[in-house]
DNA sequence: AAACTGACTAATA
DNA sequence: CTATTAGCCAGTT
């Protein structure tokens, strides 16, 4: 069982391309850390300002923004989202079918549905 | 060193 | 649909 460290988990959302979206589960996966969405939530709320790290294309299992404790940060990512091409239904929710991010080489699928 | 904190998800009732 | 339960772990105070 490795160290399950907020670095790695930065480095990963760095990865999702402009104009996709990931869910915190498919993050985890990916970085090695499958069924641990809630560390990679832990994770983006002690990321620094100025990171680089694109945290906006991350949300919740539904295609939902995950509302933060403080702060207002979840506005504007959906601004961000919506300025990379990201449409938003009716219902605030996000078309993960349409919008999730493909990765290359899945260690294993969040969602063997698809 | 113990307590506290925090962007999740799936299953169940 | 809402509510509850359970699993989850590093960093900061």
């Amino acid at each position: 069982m490795a160290i399950i460290s907020r670095a790695r988990i930065w480095a990963t959302v760095r990865r999702i391309p402009s104009g996709n979206v990931a869910t915190y589960g498919q993050v985890a996966t990916v970085a090695g850390f499958d069924g641990h969405a809630r560390q990679v939530g832990y994770a983006l709320a002690a990321l620094p300002a100025d990171s680089g790290v694109p945290w906006h294309r991350v949300v919740n299992s539904f295609g939902e923004i995950s509302q933060r404790r403080g702060g207002d940060s979840h506005e504007l990512q959906r601004i961000l989202l919506e300025q990379e091409g990201v449409e938003f239904g009716a219902n605030g929710k996000i078309d993960l079918s349409r919008y999730r991010w493909k990765v290359r080489h899945p260690a294993r699928r969040e969602r063997p549905s698809d």
